[in-house]
DNA sequence: GATGCACCTTCAAGTCACTTGAAGTTCAAT
DNA sequence: ATTGAACTTCAAGTGACTTGAAGGTGCATC
């Protein structure tokens, strides 16, 4: 599509901070179109595909799933599409992103908590006589009413 | 192991506000012991075993791992050892949640601040034409020093 | 005692966003 | 011409489950 399309794929991965089996993914998802191939078949890249795959990458740090990024990149290759539709998914994630971060204030502070009783009230002794982590097991009674598992802190 | 072995596994479930599916594949993975049968081959479960539970999930509100988890449990039922370690696991694992929490502080920020950008400078035009969405695009440079992909917000 | 139905069983495959590995091919430089 | 890095494809592995298919069990009611 551009006019120079002189980068490799270890290039591209390089210079947007990836590995070169994620483009091949994100190609193979289709969030990055086939890419133009040399005779030999080697992926080759231009300043577009760098634009892209540099967009990709900024959405993904910001925490956008790879549907929504789809979503996001579809958005803004499509001049027919409204712009508040992004500001829509943005705010939407932000408040997927605050929820989480309260999620993982509050096991800072538990777990902050746990590790100073196990400091103060059993340093040393055998695993079965550590109290907090007994006390971990007790308390059950409510059912369980407010779950939330801290997945990939 | 105990003397009223009464649950059924989607009792237990709901005591532990786990589902019958985590509880099996719990077993499957050495997190939970076997489960003593009825004679038509379904679960049956006791006091020892919502207990053992309750632990398992209370650590996985923590943040650990299931092989984290796996550790601990072996910990806290093995009397030769040192609690210790538990205290060790424990503060490692905190350094992590800190670690997470700043990334995901910044995170918030950077969203917060696309956000307010997208509203004031392109409320309602067509897509390509959103100015924070094709700035996401510029500067790349670098070649990318601080990786921070933010995985499951 | 039959019926209904919620609940249980196993096993396999799907999820997400990649990562890792194997086995072979191509490119660029010497 | 030869080396060796970088490339190619495809398959399988990761974590922590979830979902689905196809069928068996437990218990209360009629």
């Amino acid at each position: 599509m551009s006019e120079t399309a002189a980068l490799r794929i270890g290039d591209l991965a390089a210079l947007t901070a990836t590995t070169t089996p994620t483009i091949r993914y994100y190609e193979s998802v289709g969030l990055l179109p086939p890419a133009t191939r040399q005779a030999g078949g080697q992926r080759r890249y231009g300043p577009d595909d760098v634009r892209r795959l540099t967009f990709i990458r900024r959405c993904r740090d910001f925490g956008f799933s790879v549907e929504q990024v789809r979503e996001l990149v579809d958005l803004v290759s499509d001049p027919s599409r409204d712009c508040r539709d992004v500001l829509a998914i943005a705010e939407s994630h932000l408040g997927a992103v605050r929820a989480r971060l309260a999620e993982l204030r509050a096991l800072e502070r538990d777990i902050a908590a746990f590790a100073e009783r196990c400091n103060t009230s059993c340093a040393g002794g055998p695993g079965p006589s550590c109290v907090p982590l007994a006390q971990l097991a007790i308390a059950v009674g409510t059912g369980g009413t407010d779950r939330r598992i801290a997945r990939r802190v």
